[in-house]
DNA sequence: TTGTAGGCGTTATCAC
DNA sequence: GTGATAACGCCTACAA
């Protein structure tokens, strides 16, 4: 059997092209010695040789050799890799999720591969698709419903952001929604306000928990609701979606004194568009939003919203994946909830 | 040789904690087939009777049966791995260069593993020590030198972010400032300023290609310069650190009409500074960023800048890996350089 | 349609 | 100190 190997093609440097890599087999050739002396020295093992060890790197060095990932990892247990999924790495408030969930993940020793699904559904399939395979969890956001979720992820554990319970039967982390309007909308009420409108996401299906517990604070305070008071931003989370809806909600509701933004970025959409239109924010028309970006307090005046603790949840997901991968029950309710923070500013 | 995989502990569930991954030998025996029928069921292969196929996968789905991907990737070649090494996901300008790496990887069909390195150069080098063996490729922003970097890389190739050929001897991508600054310079001194000070960015060492092309724009339209036209932004590229510079510089300066911040989140900074000191921008002082980040837009005044295509900044990059990869000659000069944009808005 | 044999590149174990 | 041998878990080729 070791006669094979000799036999196989000799790694020359008379073939051109992309030559196959060098294998521990090659060098070990090379400086004359074993497989497992070559590894010895590769991975700096005592019992070696200073000499020999000194011979073998320098015949790895000519041959440009690196151990194979693929047999290392075959051969050495530990190295897991976590795949995360990002609907759109250009709103800001997803490079933070990702931070804190890098941050947790390198204190593991884990490894994060991202896909920016670019909030299409097909992409979502294959990223996961491709992670069951790569990976060996894999934490995101997903529009998929669970169904089709199952049947792409191919048995790994995987962690939804920004799912209640009730909204999966994955493990979930998910953010407060609901003790965040109640901030929200009370301080709105507190200030005055009686006649509040929505720019909600674009959410495909049932509405989100931010629109629910929009309409359930706003009816608790005895105030109007229908649907005329809420406008869907049609064209991604942006700062753009957010003015046109503004645009279309101004139209149907003049008498809004106040409206509540899906997330920070509407809700400086909906801010730009009400100046243009000649509101004077907060005076004519006071602004909240979700989230908390530092984008906020860059913005004149400065935004009002429903803070965030973003790293937090990205950390909470990996936590969530960690007790997954030990077999343990994933944190539920609280615990695996973030709390928004009422942050009053200027505009509200 | 059958005989020991037999005696091999049979994957009970008698035994508690987090128990041995099932292979695929572990689904032949409970299915009752050979380890190769397994594959071509797994697999989705022909050459399969439905019957057989079906009782595979049910033992598969019963023993949670995933392929190992060390196994796979030992076997099947082609799994393609990048590093992707970012210094701060919080500041805007890199989840942008992210989304460019990754959009040219996926159509490569690669996988991104992204490291935050906090703009930290120890976690700089732990983050090459960990990719250097568990990926094909680097790209990334580093301020350790080249000989440091070098020695963590390992011999996979890795491809350099901002880095003009005389700063490095690896392959690159890089911005022209100088392309940059002469046109900003020139709107500059168009719209009659004359004492131009900047806010550069904190690197060690050296100073930066941008203040070096600010330096030489300013030179050539016969203005002042010297070290009292130049504070350091210390403490990361922030709005903050951008404001306490800007406030040393308004001290050390007060005569300056312009100021040129080495990126937007320090020129906004620089902004807000200066109008609490109470000088209006642009009409007292005129501030020009560089980056071109959408935020620009939407603070007061509009920031004008130097814009730069950060997502093709990230697909060159990825380009240059392809190339070494094939043993190519890396793109270089123009072809590996981004050119910024003047965009004018309100601030200069 | 199914099974056998062998190799992918590495490390651990145990001799020498 | 060094080497032979046997895994690791999977897939391809070939045989039955």
């Amino acid at each position: 059997m070791w006669a094979d190997k000799q036999q196989r093609e000799p790694l020359s440097d008379a073939s051109d092209g992309p030559r196959r890599r060098a294998t521990i087999h090659d060098v070990a050739q090379l400086a004359g010695v074993s497989r497992q002396t070559v590894s010895r020295a590769v991975n700096d093992k005592g019992e070696i040789d200073p000499a020999t060890k000194e011979r073998v790197l320098e015949a790895a060095r000519l041959l440009d050799y690196r151990p194979s990932r693929f047999a290392r990892g075959l051969v050495r247990k530990g190295t897991v890799t976590a795949g995360l999924v990002i609907p759109d790495l250009m709103n800001p408030f997803f490079p933070e999720v990702a931070a804190g969930v890098l941050e947790a993940a390198e204190q593991r020793g884990w490894q994060v591969v991202v896909w920016d699904t670019r909030t299409d559904g097909v992409r979502e399939r294959e990223a996961l698709d491709v992670l069951s395979h790569q990976a060996d969890a894999v934490v995101g956001y997903f529009k998929n419903e669970d169904e089709v979720l199952a049947r792409h992820i191919g048995g790994i554990p995987i962690v939804l952001l920004e799912r209640g319970p009730q909204q999966t039967r994955f493990a979930a982390v998910g953010i407060d929604a609901a003790a965040g309007l109640e901030q929200g909308i009370a301080h709105l009420v507190r200030t005055g306000h009686r006649r509040i409108g929505m720019l909600d996401g674009d959410r495909i299906g049932a509405p989100g928990p931010r629109r629910e517990a929009f309409l359930a604070e706003v009816r608790r305070h005895g105030l109007p609701v229908d649907e005329s008071w809420i406008v869907l931003c049609s064209g991604g989370h942006s700062v753009a979606s957010g003015e046109t809806a503004m645009e279309q909600l101004l139209d149907k509701r003049p008498d809004m004194t106040a409206v509540f933004g899906f997330n920070d970025l509407i809700a400086v959409g909906a801010m730009r568009a009400a100046r243009r239109r000649g509101r004077q924010v907060p005076d004519d028309l006071a602004v909240l939003g979700f989230d908390g970006l530092s984008l906020g307090e860059l913005v004149e005046p400065a935004l009002t919203t429903l803070h965030i603790d973003k790293r937090r949840l990205g950390r909470l997901a990996v936590e969530q994946v960690a007790r997954l991968r030990a077999g343990e029950e994933p944190l539920s309710g609280a615990h695996a909830w973030v709390q928004p923070q009422l942050v009053v500013r200027d505009s509200a």
